[in-house]
DNA sequence: CCTTCATGTTTACATCCGTAGTCGATTACG
DNA sequence: CGTAATCGACTACGGATGTAAACATGAAGG
């Protein structure tokens, strides 16, 4: 039985930076995702390469045949990955309490009164 | 020109153990820190004593003298810390926008009762 | 058909991280 | 005074990560 599921694995920062591509737009070409974030990180259509292979390993991007070459999109969800990474945080640093991060933040002055008039609203409509 | 300020460096996750030991007491010989963590982790006292180094080269932990020995002490604090990790999970993530990170834990169901009405309250206390 | 281009696969290599053993010096105990 | 225990420094080593070149193979064009 193999591990099927997708994303056991851990996706690296520069890793991150490949299925922001394939979240904003799939599936894609391995140049087409060249083109969308090498310039950017100052990459070689090598590196992307590579770090596309990796996330196909850790199963966190699939590929689908086309002709030659492959289509490449994300097996993960960008919701999922966030999730995981916002309880990792949350675990690390605040013992597992959102509120904790929250007071937190607000502490650091990290807070616009954007983000509290956002929250705010949140919080209204969590309510009802 | 030495960087001399504190932390420009990264700490890994196992050097955040060490860090919290050192963050709830200190100083602290590096027994007395493996004492704190090593179990916990199933680390050797070598472990500890690397992580140490490593985290005095980092200069995230500094050393005084007590005879043969050394006190560590921690030179970031961990509030710091915390607010670093937490703004880099809002700019990775969010695109900055901690209201964004919310609204995100809340769709995830990430939000216990708890966490909402400590939220609440914090909201309340801040726009006072 | 043969050469060239595109594209995935393999290999490379420096650095960081997790984990730990060894060494050398110093202190403390018998 | 000499030997054992202590403690920091140095060394080690496999895996992950960042970054990229070399290679193989198949397609396309002349």
């Amino acid at each position: 039985m193999a591990d099927d599921s997708p994303q056991n694995e851990r996706i690296s920062e520069a890793e991150q930076a490949v299925m922001e591509a394939l979240w904003a737009r799939s599936p894609l070409t391995a140049n087409e995702v060249a083109d969308a974030v090498a310039p950017a990180r100052g990459w070689t259509l090598a590196t992307v390469k590579t770090l596309l292979s990796r996330l196909v390993a850790k199963q966190a991007v699939e590929t689908a045949p086309d002709g030659k070459r492959f289509l490449y999109s994300p097996r993960v969800a960008r919701v999922d990955f966030a999730t995981g990474e916002s309880k990792r945080l949350v675990d690390r640093l605040f013992g597992g309490s959102a509120a904790g991060l929250f007071a937190h933040l607000a502490e650091a002055e990290a807070l616009s009164d954007k983000d509290l008039n956002q929250i705010e609203a949140l919080l209204k409509e969590l309510r009802k």
